[in-house]
RNA sequence: GCCCACAUAGCUCAGAGGUAGAGCACCCCCUUGGUAAGGGGGAGGUCGAAGGUUCGAUUCCUUCUGUGGGCACCA
């Protein structure tokens, strides 16, 4: 006898051994038809799974949300099926489930073209209808490699080479495929269904490490039925017009082009963006005890070869030749900010000493890297370094998350993933130093209300990091934000402060960006909103708008009006109708137009019509005026 | 850096081995219109760069540059 648990508590008792498959017809025709997956004491196998004693079980259909991932996964194996009939020059290496999708890696020699991935699209619809039964087995791992190799797939032979002794293997086979998985997957092809779809082409390095053969990777998504495809395909594009090179362009924001790889050109009105925010962070910094310096461009070679630069960095930075001598330009502030803590004699008395600086670095990164704005070879951080003493590490780091997190949520940026990089295996300075600096910067997560994930040996060398990272308009991470502890620059460029006691001591040195760079979190900022700024941040506030071109004298007046009251306001006096005017500025994201007729010339009036409003208001030009000028106040200025 | 794709007017895009076309934007004229495109006209391109094939290349080939999507990298 077994006795089977359903989810609903009741029982249902078996002569002997049932498969999952069995149990749901036995439950009902309606559930045998939906069911997908079986859960067997919590962990989902395939349906074929026999289930030879009392245990707690459930059907998984596709309303199951764990079913996405499986699905993906089944998808892949079905793209891989597709390959391996359509192409006999081809090894199969790995295919999981992603967000959103799945990919497969391939080896081979002639690379995929977009017209292959049609081809193949196609051919899995065709295997889908097949509805091929999927089997799974177990085999000896001798068996398995030898199958591996004598089938010409020598990535699998290898991946099962690599599986430990005592762990099953599992082999699945569908039509005349058979593949090295763990499962679990559908009983057949046909349970798939067709909302997928092949996305992307991309070189992928075997296992990862660039030193390997690149193999050739096929994206696609999948999903429960047509409705969520269409749903995803219809939220991609919704996104891609959020890209912020776009809106970049499309708001005349800022440009780059081919002579500057890497580099930016901020239009006037980007470069309003851009000044609102440092304004604002120059003045978050102000009234949070850090003094603000600016250090050089240009640094002699030797001074990188003492900062350690020159030896670990020396591949990403711009040098130049000039009257025999070798300068680089800066690729961090850091070592700059310790010449001018090593100006004069420091005591306790003077720590913590917060330097910020605004500073501008350069780095050389690998032309495949760049991207927009969020990844370029010239930006400039939001940057300080907090020179405490040991003691002191904790209540910095805790100020700091408290300064960034209040910050954050100025921009509207509620959600963020904070990751606490911890020890690396190659690493400075002893075990009780790392112990210390792992335990202040988790205290002070933690005391600042944040929730932490593990980011294991991704710390830097001199000492464990904070992560701070958002998400851009299609779901991609960057990080923006970091806290490091440093033990190791101090001692390198020799900076001390005299303790308490008199004696000699190193301070601690807290790097911390909360932007991040300039670039990359403006990028962010404007995905975001969709270019739809808050005031304070908007480049143009309002427009005033004529109706005729009678009231252009009054328009005038109420944008020198607005001017005076520290608005950025601009003049639409050209002839052209409302409905224009009204569309454009619309279309540009101007958060306020006043349109301006001959009734609010004669009443000194305006039409305020707010950016995403279909009706306007009529108010006496004052009183609108001094709305949006306090709506227009920075967040840390209203409270 | 590696793989694939792409590069035509300011923007979005069409096009074909015989030296280019649309819409919008721009300029001019008409229009003074009350909340998402009023009408007419004009100007605008070394078809990313350099080589090659060809009687002839923007189109085909090669290389380079840049961009996009991934991979690797991201102190």
């Amino acid at each position: 006898m077994v006795a089977l648990t359903l989810p609903d508590g009741s029982v249902r008792s078996f002569p002997g051994a049932v498969t999952g498959t069995e149990l749901a017809a036995a439950i009902g025709p309606g559930l045998a038809k939906a069911a997908l997956f079986l859960k067997l004491d919590g962990q989902v196998v395939d349906l074929a799974t026999r289930i030879e004693r009392d245990a707690k079980v459930a059907i998984v259909t596709a309303r199951d949300d764990a079913v996405l991932e499986l699905l993906r996964h089944d998808c892949a194996h079905v793209l891989a099926e597709a390959v391996k009939e359509l192409y006999n020059d081809v090894q199969v290496t790995i295919g999981p489930s992603i967000e959103d999708g799945f990919y497969y890696d391939f080896a081979r020699r002639t690379p995929f073209t977009p017209e292959d991935l049609v081809r193949i699209e196609i051919r899995m619809h065709e295997i889908v209808d097949r509805n091929e039964p999927i089997r799974r087995e177990e085999w000896e791992r001798g068996r398995a490699i030898e199958f591996f190799k004598a089938q010409g797939e020598h990535y699998k032979a290898e991946i099962v080479a690599a599986i430990p002794e005592g762990e099953p293997i599992g082999v699945y086979s569908q039509g005349r495929f058979t593949d090295l998985c763990r499962g679990p997957h559908l009983a057949s092809t046909g349970r798939l269904g067709h909302a997928f779809k092949l996305t992307k082409l991309a070189g992928a390095y075997w296992r990862g490490d660039s030193r390997n053969e690149m193999l050739q990777r096929v994206y696609g998504t999948c999903w429960r039925d047509d409705k969520e495809l269409q749903a995803y395909l219809t939220r991609i594009e919704e996104a891609e017009k959020r890209d912020h090179r776009r809106l970049g362009r499309e708001l005349e924001l800022f440009h780059q082009q081919e002579e500057a790889p890497g580099m930016v050109f901020w239009h006037p009105r980007g470069w309003t963006l851009w000044r609102m925010v440092e304004a604002y962070m120059r003045r978050r910094l102000e009234t949070d005890g850090y003094v603000e310096v600016k250090t050089p461009q240009l640094v002699d070679r030797a001074f990188w070869q003492q900062s350690g630069h020159w030896e670990h960095f020396r591949d990403k930075m711009f040098v130049s030749e000039i009257e025999e001598r070798t300068f680089a330009l800066k690729p961090m502030n850091c070592p700059g900010a310790v010449q001018i803590f090593k100006r004069g004699v420091k005591s306790y008395r003077d720590l913590p000493l917060r330097l910020a600086e605004f500073g501008a670095c350069h780095r050389y990164e690998p032309s495949g890297a760049l991207h927009g704005l969020m990844r370029v070879r010239g930006f400039v951080q939001d940057d300080a370094h907090l020179f405490c003493a040991e003691d002191q590490i904790t209540a910095e780091s805790i100020r700091f998350c408290d300064l960034l997190t209040s910050i954050y949520g100025d921009f509207g940026f509620a959600d963020v993933t904070i990751k606490f990089a911890d020890r690396p295996a190659v690493r400075a300075g002893s075990d009780a130093i790392w112990d210390k600096a792992e335990q202040a910067l988790k205290d002070a997560a933690k005391a600042a209300g944040l929730n932490t994930i593990l980011n294991p040996g991704e710390g830097a060398f001199y000492g464990p990091k904070l992560e701070f990272v958002l998400r851009d308009a299609i779901g991609r991470d960057w990080q923006c934000g970091t806290l490091q502890v440093d033990f190791v620059l101090p001692e390198r460029l020799d900076a001390e402060y005299t303790a308490e006691d008199g004696s000699r001591r190193r301070p601690v040195m807290l790097h911390r960006v909360i932007l991040g760079s300039f670039e990359r979190f403006l990028a962010i900022l404007i995905e975001d909103c969709a270019g739809k700024f808050p005031l304070w941040l908007a480049p143009t506030q309002l427009v005033a708008a004529s109706i005729v071109s009678d009231a252009n004298d009054y328009a005038a007046k109420v944008v020198a009006e607005a001017a005076k009251l520290g608005l950025r306001a601009e003049l639409d006096a050209r002839n052209d109708k409302i409905n224009f005017k009204v569309r454009e500025h619309s279309l540009r994201k101007i958060p306020a137009i006043l349109a301006i007729g001959k009734r609010e010339a004669e009443q000194g009036t305006v039409s305020v019509r707010r950016l995403g409003s279909e009706t306007s208001q009529v108010k006496p030009l004052a009183a609108a005026l001094a709305e949006l000028a306090a709506e227009a106040l920075p967040p840390d200025q209203r409270r």
